[in-house]
DNA sequence: GGAATAGTGTCTCTGAGACACTATCTA
DNA sequence: TAGATAGTGTCTCAGAGACACTATTCC
């Protein structure tokens, strides 16, 4: 069934890692593979390009978005490929990993049969409980590192959260993925000094004072600021 | 020859954006393609995944450059990929692009057919005056913006020198890809106060006063800053 | 000595870190 | 009114930008 078959071309297939922030944690969506190899065992969801129905690796990654939780996600990046012979006892195979980031509210995972093939996994540092297939518990690592540090001077936690929330909503995203706490002035003054965000008027009355409702001005280009937060001296 | 063959499996290939400062310029390697499509049309140096010989897809842009230019690149970091069913008309390719940083005096285009097939071509802006095959122009430019935007935080450019150089010869290094002047001082600060490099010793006489000469510590990780440089507020 | 390049001193400015203070809500 | 969270004032500090000054070489 598994048996090598060398001197075949590249299998090209594309994973991604999505995550979403639920119960105040970081987490990656895995679902259990219904092939060989590895059949049974948890992986990224993913699969091998379809040239028949997509027309890129952008819309392979968002097939299998939709095919697992129903919805494409409304920010996806390319983090890098993985070729080798060695990532899959069938021969040379590629896999161009992306990562996607969805509000978790946005996704509901329909019928009982879906729910047992696919779910959310907490992230431990760099890592899950689970045993993943392939390959993918490095590629989850390292791309955790990536959004990690990308995290320290950009906008990517916007993308974590609804299309409005509060300053300190996307604080505590900032704080999730970096697992570290950031200053508060630090933080309202880059976000608000850098014109990326408009009051929507609203005002969240959720804990004791209301807090500020706030929306992306322009919600398609991430921002990329000067300098880092969150390093301490 | 070129007729669409679709529901082929993808091709994979790879290609990379070989970059060098040659008289005070950043230059690519480009070189003549050999076979349809595109015949005789300047391309980035490349080739189809060869799962024979190529364990990986680092191999395989390392085996290309090595017989274009007989030597491998000391510094060679993916950039990313592209693949859709638009960019070949043979069907879905996907191109993994790397981009390599070569000190010029390493390389020696060795006979005259070489030569007339392969050669480094002037920067200007974005783009090259030659016509590329494929979409390997919009490549070429999406490597260079991202490798500007990178320089700002990271040491890169010292693999576009030898082993030993001066801070005048690193910091003009960084005025070239950046195409903007840098304030000297401001540059010295970062760069010794960083611990990154050590003197060897020896001084440059090529000028007036003689210079420093240093080397990387660690030559294998590029290291970045928390802040960038030249951005000016 | 003059020209040119190497290298430093030092002031200003931006923005992060730290932390105390005020403001506005609910119970 | 107390407690909690939202939001601000303001000092310090790191490091970039600006620019003048000194140092060392060759002619």
């Amino acid at each position: 069934m598994t048996t090598p078959l060398r001197n075949q071309p590249p299998s090209v297939t594309v994973d991604t890692v999505a995550l979403t922030i639920k119960n105040h944690q970081l987490q990656v969506l895995i679902t259990k593979r219904k092939d060989e190899p590895f059949c049974e065992r948890w992986s990224l969801v993913g699969d091998l390009v379809d040239a028949q129905i997509d027309k890129s690796l952008e819309e392979t990654a968002q097939r299998t978005l939709v095919e697992s939780i129903g919805v494409k996600a409304p920010h996806l990046e390319q983090y890098q490929t993985i070729g080798n012979t060695k990532r899959d006892p069938r021969g040379f195979s590629t896999s161009t990993i992306y990562f996607a980031l969805i509000h978790a509210e946005s996704v509901h995972l329909k019928s009982e049969k879906i729910k047992a093939e696919v779910k959310w996994a907490s992230i431990h540092g760099n890592q899950i409980k689970e045993t993943l297939a392939f390959d993918h518990a490095e590629i989850l690592a390292g791309c955790i590192e990536r959004i990690r540090s990308k995290v320290m001077y950009t906008t990517l936690p916007v993308y974590l959260l609804p299309q409005a929330f509060t300053l300190s909503e996307l604080q505590q995203a900032y704080e999730i993925i970096m697992d570290k706490k950031i200053e508060r002035k630090s933080f309202h003054r880059r976000m608000l000094g850098a014109n990326l965000l408009q009051k929507t008027g609203e005002k969240k009355h959720s804990g004791r004072r209301p807090a500020a409702i706030y929306e992306l001005i322009d919600r398609d280009n991430a921002h990329y600021f000067s300098r880092n937060i969150g390093q301490s001296f």
